[in-house]
DNA sequence: GTGGTCTAGACCACA
DNA sequence: GTGGTCTAGACCACG
């Protein structure tokens, strides 16, 4: 009965995130090449099943490219890459705003409490 | 070798979570008293131990008290309410702060970024 | 080395084109019930994986929807089976017009032999 | 149970469909040689029995003889040849229209899907 | 070597 | 009962 506490995201879908950061962050970039689909199991102590799920939502959103017998790529469009960071902000912001509202607070809340938050974190905490 | 994919909370710190949000909301006010071990493992469909846990976690921090054989209350003292909606605020906020700086994002992109979410929020999405 | 002569669809995907030519055809309709998986796993003599993964491409192309613990349907959107069966006439169109080029028939060479098949057919041929 | 998803042709008669066409396409004309079994077959990367089956079923069909010690030439019968363009296109109007029938589309449907498609093609696509 | 598909069999969450 | 995810291990086609 402890189902509803559970709730985590698919293994292959955090693996996607996962890649999604270190491309937005620029430690991949655009044409490179990604681990094997078996290294990256390896890597990541998965079934090389799992990867090729991950590696194939990755391609369906556009934001990898495969070359038949070469590997898998970071596409080369730098478009989808930004706009891959817009929508993976929006996603993060929108959890954000969501919990701090269920604890009550404004939008203006919001706006403040960060900005007090980066105030106190400059000056050491 | 998947454990590393799991990463939920245990199931007593989140029920206490939910209590500390319906608190802080004031849905809970000062002195109020909670359901009943047995009760809220009812209703949570949870073993009542988890709750005793809960409970105990949350008097630890002193957000709730229990007088033996009348039950489990919130906190008389406003302060600790207070002090308890600005701990949840902040944990809250560092928590996002470090998913967006793992975007590659600075402190005033993500003022921008909350910005322009609210301004498009108010347009209807 | 008789790689070159096999190019067949995979079984998932030829799975997905029958529910596709049913659901055109009118034999399945809007907000009907498809088999379960494991049902139409048995029915098409494949693994349940194999009808799972046709049912999510289905459902990722819009034309099937899933509803959690009931099962899957046809969407509800009779746009979407429309725009399915014009998909669908094109692509055959296209691999049959590349054949008759590909034989040296021009466009109105093409449009000739139809017409002409049609008579026949009405003959009797 | 897999065998109902292959549906290939055999691979001699997807060799004899490949002269076929360029003989109907006037590359290979009345009385031109083929080129020799064993040279066939290293082309189409094939063993040369099933080249020997493809001569066989070529000159069943009378599109093609045999001179023995001199090779295999394309009929010097034109009629044949015109005879053939004719059968290979009238298959393959069998096939498509066949295929356009179970997706429910009339005669006229289907010529006013042609007239449309050539439409669109001028237009680049 | 690469990615892609398929099977067998397991476990989970939802209703 | 439903669909969804995961593993283990196999085979295929492409370059």
């Amino acid at each position: 009965m402890t189902e509803e506490f559970l709730a985590t995201k698919p293994i292959y879908m955090q693996i996607a995130d996962r890649v999604y950061q270190q491309i937005v962050r620029g430690e991949l970039k655009a044409g490179d090449k990604l681990p094997s689909v078996r290294e990256m199991a390896i890597q990541s102590g998965v079934n090389p099943n799992t990867i090729q799920r991950t590696y194939g939502e990755m391609e369906r959103v556009g934001i990898v490219e495969t070359k038949r017998g070469q590997g898998t790529f970071v596409t080369e469009d730098q478009d989808k890459i930004n706009t891959l960071k817009v929508k993976l902000q929006i996603e993060i912001i929108q959890v954000f705003v969501k919990s701090m509202k269920e604890l009550g607070f404004s939008n203006s809340d919001i706006l403040r409490g960060i900005e007090e938050f980066f105030r106190r974190e400059k000056d050491g905490h």
